[in-house]
DNA sequence: GTCTTACTTTACGTTTACGTAAACGTCATG
DNA sequence: CATGACGTTTACGTAAACGTAAAGTAAGAC
């Protein structure tokens, strides 16, 4: 052990805002662990450049990270999500491959509508579960301001 | 195979209206297996009647399937959705247990607000593409209206 | 030059949410 | 009374999404 700040010039960025990020800075920055950004590109869902064998993220990449988390928050599998991305990378050349990316992105938002509605009676339900029980307490001398 | 309808009596109901059903009418109706539903009750999230070995499910069984199923499209674990359905279930006189139910129904409150987030900016994102995607297709010549 | 730290690959382990097969009871129909 | 169609339990199998060592590489710090 030292004393002072010991600095890992790989991490660390003086003041410039840089394009690029190791794969520990986003994990740290979307709350997962390196471990699960390898595992998804094992399963093709991103394709990082390389500095020698070091993985090398850029904005682009970051970005389809965030999209891939948010698709997790959302329920969807590894599989639906890699389909969902492909439909930005969809050749514009290819009439057939745009027409079945087109579809399926309608179908994508059908499902999503109904998602909405259900999020939206869960949080009705909630909010109702929530009343009741804070009136509840609030009757019985409890404080519903949590610990 | 014989002409004419054979009717199981166990299922066929005379036009009146039954408060009970029977796993594979429930299976059928929420698009699920009876394996699935005997999973849910071997994971304590049901517990419906017996008439002898076989399971008699009422209403509120239904309607606590279709809580169980609203929850898996939303993505929830199982365990996730045990613990929203015990919500339902605290008993009122356990002030600390129906403090702590209040503390978490707050959560999960929080967590479908941020979720609801989520499902509309992925559908502004998918109707971007569908428009973009639509257009580029109309430009080429090729119809928008699926097969 | 060694130490520390972060990165790498390979590979086996784990949890969740069921599927699937076996082996059996039961009840209405032909 | 045999045949389905439905129900049951028990138990092993499986796909998805990582976790968790193991063992090695590279690069700046002391």
């Amino acid at each position: 052990m030292s004393i002072g700040p010991t600095i890992d010039l790989r991490t660390a960025e003086g003041g410039s805002a840089d394009d690029t990020f190791t794969i520990s800075e986003l994990a740290a920055e979307f709350g997962i662990t390196p471990r699960t950004i390898r595992f998804y590109e094992d399963e093709g869902l991103m394709a990082p450049g390389r500095a020698g064998t070091a993985r090398v993220y850029s904005r682009p990449d970051r970005a389809r990270l965030m999209l891939i988390c948010r698709g997790k928050r959302l329920g969807f599998s590894l599989a639906e999500i890699k389909e969902f991305l492909d439909l930005y990378d969809t050749d514009p050349d290819q009439i057939g491959q745009m027409s079945y990316a087109l579809k399926r992105a309608r179908q994508r938002i059908a499902s999503l509508e109904r998602q909405l509605l259900d999020v939206q009676e869960t949080l009705a339900d909630l909010r109702e579960i929530e009343t009741a029980m804070a009136d509840h307490l609030k009757a019985h001398g409890a404080d519903t301001t949590d610990a």
